[in-house]
DNA sequence: CTTGTTTTAGAATGATCATTCCATTAAGCT
DNA sequence: AGCTTAATGGAATGATCATTCTAAAACAAG
């Protein structure tokens, strides 16, 4: 039997994401998801329980989409912290190329609004920084092997150090059109690993 | 004439503050604001044009109360990086005594949850920003003016890259109750900075 | 075209929200 | 005491919300 999924059922989950991403999940109405994805109401319920269920989807699709290959080359077996100057490079210049104004982090975004008590949506944003954690632990222990200058705890610190500033990043410029400031504070970031990794003191 | 301010009414704007910080400007209603504050509706309203106007009021109060007081010693002649170091330890105690939970900082949180078109609030998160970043500058600068190591765009940098690194720290740690990854991160941001302004490449 | 299914537009429902209003209460002042 | 004003609790209003429902439209296959 019949009808195949429409076009805008397929990319429905794209565009509840921007949608959510652009103007945050408590201002978002059911209304503004069915003008913004072309999907009918009833689309959307047959597809999922409800806004909280799609938007706990939309968290999976970001990590498909978005996270999960912007951090790939930093997930590589061997990557350094050559890794992960190009991963800041093409987050900057891909929210400079998008042109709509700077959105942030999805995930940075919620955790700033998530209720306390949330604890489903709370372990998918924790989900997102251990693996954001991890792959920057990994890229900094590699090229410590090369100078092992850093303590396995110091090497666990600084990937610390990192994810969080990267989420300070994504928080101080979610609404900053100016890219000078973002690449300033990349190349602080970049130049703080490389002392930390190479400069005895 | 007259009765003078009830005791509620004068804590009207701790309390609303205290409300908007926890559960975030979008899902505190004016029943949660009767309830916390225990002023009434009329009273709310006839001290406030409405919940924008008190939010924004909350704003000023969060500045005058916790954002000042705190960046004080920072602000102060000749204060150098240990005024920072204190303030970072000042802020991480005065979360782990308040028992409450972590519920980072009201200007990042109100910034994750901004809508893009609202110009009247941007300007005052951008203020604060402003006041925090000048502070760790001067700072900054003081303690510069004993290495003499960094040029003056340097030094911006530097202030630029602790203020945004700590938005990290607000932003990251809302909704930890464990304060090592905290003290470390703190720690490491207080290396970074010593490094920065001492140590020879 | 006809039959069966999917999808849609939009109305209906019931909850919740910000804001306004008012009768009652409580406080200060003479 | 009585007068005046501040403040309250809570009802009324009108908007908006998430969710459900339905009749019509769109599509596939016989």
């Amino acid at each position: 039997m019949s009808r195949p999924k429409s076009e805008s059922r397929a990319a429905l989950l794209d565009n509840a994401l921007s949608t959510f991403w652009k103007m945050g999940y408590h201002v978002v109405s059911m209304g503004d998801l069915v003008r913004e994805t072309g999907v009918s109401r009833g689309g959307i319920y047959s597809d999922f329980k409800g806004k909280r269920e799609l938007f706990h989807a939309c968290l999976e699709h970001y990590q498909d989409t978005f996270v999960g290959p912007s951090l790939a080359p930093i997930e590589e077996d061997g990557a350094g912290i050559a890794a992960i100057a190009k991963y800041l490079e093409t987050l900057i210049s891909s929210i400079e190329q998008s042109g709509e104004g700077v959105i942030g982090c999805l995930v940075v975004n919620t955790s700033a609004q998530l209720d306390p008590d949330d604890t489903d949506t709370r372990a998918l944003l924790e989900k997102h920084f251990k693996r954001q954690e991890d792959a920057f632990h990994a890229a900094i222990s590699n090229e410590n092997n090369i100078s092992k200058k850093l303590s396995e705890s110091e090497v666990k610190a600084l990937a610390q150090f990192v994810t969080t500033s990267i989420q300070g990043l994504a928080s101080r410029f979610r609404n900053t059109t100016d890219m000078k400031p973002l690449r300033q504070y990349a190349d602080s970031l970049m130049q703080i690993l490389k002392v930390q990794l190479y400069n005895d003191q």
